[in-house]
DNA sequence: ATTGACTCTTACGTTACGTGATCCATTATC
DNA sequence: GATAATGGATCACGTAACGTAAGAGTCAAT
């Protein structure tokens, strides 16, 4: 079932090196047999195909990166995301072929076009700001906020990531422990809280426990949480799910 | 009515960098005045959008400067070829749509997809022909035809442009004399025949007529063609005219 | 055992600017 | 008439996302 990287090519139209780069920057990175052959599975491709989406959005693949390691990341709310924006370029497209068609008729000197007629409808032109709206876009998904984080400064931003580090070392310390122990609910709940008190999106009870579940269901969210320790994110899939019940 | 560069920058969005580059590239050259400020003129905003037209359809700087040298180059065509070409954009955007509306639900778990599925839409998957297709349109372009030349390879588009130096080179040689000799209206007619050999379009003599009328009048043509010798657009200008008025 | 189709890594090249740094030109203000 | 602002100009180096050989190993099929 897996692949190897001209079949992943052909099928999806990137080029081989393009699928060498990925896995250099540590973007996707598949198995590999004994002789060093890239085999792609079928997770690798559904990233991929994330990727590349994500692409098509205009964001660079470091944000790209980012975006897909944080656990916090929803797919299907990225799916909408993505969506919008799609529907947004397609406006654009519209106004271009209208700049084209006003271009046609000064061209053959049949109207007169002002010279902001004349950049109407391009990726920059006129709206400055949707340029920045795009830019946004990664941070928005990342922190799942569409309204306090986004407004954060730098500075700001990595103390931020700082906590998030340090919560994950705390948990990762507690993790051989039972979830059920007071230090692990503690944490948890402050985790929780700070999940709700930085994110504009109020995580319910329920939504809390679902982030732990995938946790451990995506293989990609496993990975980048236990690089804080082997088999945190399992511990904290449970601690999370008695949390959430604890409260009911 | 000139404009400097932040005016120029504001107005259409690009960067005063990318206005200097465009400069140091040959791209786009703005007068300057004594002290080397860059004043944009109407014809420069005009080629200015030009260019981010075939921008947007992804062409290299490169082939657009070719493109916008090349007297051949008709202004009206393109922009139609352009509005085509976005009209197809548009179509792939759609299918993009689609593909995501079917991601989520496969997201949800309530449809399967297949591997191919997953990656429709996508500006070069399932399809790479219309890459190919893209990079072909500089050709075609330049040399108006979408049947013969797209076909030539390296070589022999090489000697293609050979040939058409050589023209003018001839051309320019003779442009002292009268542009009704013998050997003018020679060379003419072997420009006439050239064109119409070379380009799947057939000149009728009114646009070979016409054709010369737009190297006195597009000042960029015009610069195109002086490069061999100055003068030589107002020659063969006449002399194209006197050719296509000698076999009505 | 050899061929042909793939694969790998290494490494330099490319496009289209971004990002300062430093220095001149012009206009507005005191 | 001196002095800020503001804008412009030229180096010059940096970056992103690959493209493009070059040389060498792998693997299935003949």
């Amino acid at each position: 079932m897996t692949k190897q990287v001209k079949e992943v090519a052909e099928l999806t139209g990137v080029s081989v090196r393009t699928l060498h780069y990925y896995d250099e920057i540590d973007l996707l990175t598949p198995k590999t047999t004994e002789a060093g052959y890239r085999l792609y599975s079928a997770s690798d491709l559904e990233k991929l195909q994330q990727i590349l989406f994500l692409k098509a959005l205009d964001i660079p693949l470091k944000k790209i990166k980012e975006i897909l390691e944080h656990p916090e990341f929803n797919r299907i709310e990225a799916l909408e995301y993505q969506k919008a924006i799609l529907l947004e370029k397609q406006q654009r497209i519209m106004s271009m072929i209208n700049t084209i068609d006003k271009s046609i008729q000064h061209a053959k000197g049949e109207i007169n076009m002002t010279d902001k007629e004349k950049f109407e409808g391009f990726d920059f032109a006129q709206n400055p700001f949707e340029e920045e709206a795009r830019k946004r876009y990664g941070d928005e998904a990342i922190d799942r906020s569409s309204k306090k984080l986004a407004k954060l400064n730098k500075d700001e931003r990595k103390e931020l990531s700082q906590t998030f580090d340090e919560l994950y070392k705390k948990l990762a310390s507690l993790r051989h422990g039972p979830s059920t122990s007071k230090e692990a609910q503690e944490a948890i709940h402050e985790w929780y809280e700070y999940l709700n008190a930085n994110f504009g999106y109020t995580y319910t009870l329920d939504a809390f426990k679902n982030l732990g579940q995938m946790y451990v269901d995506d293989e990609r969210f496993t990975k980048n949480i236990d690089r804080f320790g082997a088999g945190l994110a399992k511990f904290m899939k449970q601690a999370m799910a008695i949390y959430a019940d604890s409260r009911k």
